[in-house]
DNA sequence: CCACGATCCTGCTAGC
DNA sequence: TGCTAGCAGGATCGTG
């Protein structure tokens, strides 16, 4: 979105239907606030877009489940369960389409309340900060089990759940193990695999396994290649045991039962 | 500090 | 064919 979105005014901001997806404004102050303020950069922060404007104010949108971000002409007319248009000079709409109507639009007047925003409850970036001793620190001394300690966006930010599923088995690693028995070995197979899995699904362009697309429309391929998330009764791809779903936080959670075993076992065990 | 359940929503699908 | 239970990529809140 950073080509076409940078530079850009915002004219207006319209079909916005559903209050409880602003938590901090309501439909009339954005409509009212938006319009006049021109893009100066597009980022991402954990799951968070944000579209920070040049007066340092910023919008910063979560997708939660099922939202969906798209770039359309002018004028288009939007479908089913878009709750935010907004329009740019130029002849450019983002249209924000969410059946779920989990996602969220934050609206923030300056940049020192993005930042505080941002800071209250995103932990370090794994593609920029993530080195093993980070991890290692975020393990440290934690009795939670490893894998709801991965989807604290507090923790680390930015991992999902099907994210976590493939970094663990990539790591050899439980999703229940308390997070201080990870040794460092496992730790720094950890931080490689999470490192790997993330920059696996941005160069794949998403995981498109239901309902998600690009700013384009277009579907990511990351589905075709998950190696065992949703993948229960199949084979384990390392050792042919059958991938088996657990629930782990009230989150499905698939495991290969022998890569990743709960019990330090005495047998030798897989060597990821 | 941590686990758990409920909550917010709609759509899809497996199973009967 | 039609119904229903269960599940879904997330995150927060209250309770214990």
């Amino acid at each position: 979105m950073r080509q076409p979105l940078i530079g850009r005014r915002v004219t207006g901001a319209s079909h916005l239907d559903w209050p409880n997806m602003l938590p901090n404004a309501t439909s009339e102050e954005l409509a009212r606030l938006l319009p006049g303020r021109r893009v100066v950069d597009v980022q991402r922060r954990g799951k968070l877009l944000l579209l920070r404007f040049a007066d340092g104010s910023a919008l910063a949108l979560h997708r939660k489940m099922s939202g969906n971000l798209l770039l359309q002409p002018a004028g288009t007319l939007p479908r089913p369960h878009t709750h935010l248009v907004l329009h740019f000079e130029g002849g450019l709409e983002l249209h924000f389409v969410d059946p779920r109507k989990f996602g969220r639009v934050y609206f923030f007047p300056t940049a020192s309340e993005l930042a505080a925003f941002l800071e209250a409850r995103l932990g370090p970036e794994p593609l920029d900060d993530l080195t093993e001793e980070e991890l290692a620190r975020l393990l440290r001394g934690r009795q939670r089990r490893v894998k709801p300690l991965l989807l604290d966006q507090r923790v680390l930010a930015g991992v999902g759940n099907l994210y976590a599923d493939e970094a663990l088995w990539l790591a050899g690693v439980h999703p229940a193990r308390a997070a201080s028995s990870l040794s460092s070995a496992e730790a720094r197979r950890l931080a490689l695999a999470l490192r790997q899995v993330l920059r696996e699904g941005i160069e794949r362009r998403g995981t498109s396994f239901s309902s998600y697309v690009d700013a384009a429309g277009n579907r990511g391929d990351n589905q075709a290649h998950l190696r065992v998330y949703g993948r229960a009764g199949q084979a384990c791809l390392r050792c042919g045991a059958t991938i088996v779903r657990i629930l782990i936080a009230q989150r499905g959670s698939w495991i290969c039962p022998r890569c990743q075993p709960l019990e330090p076992s005495s047998a030798s065990g897989a060597r990821p």
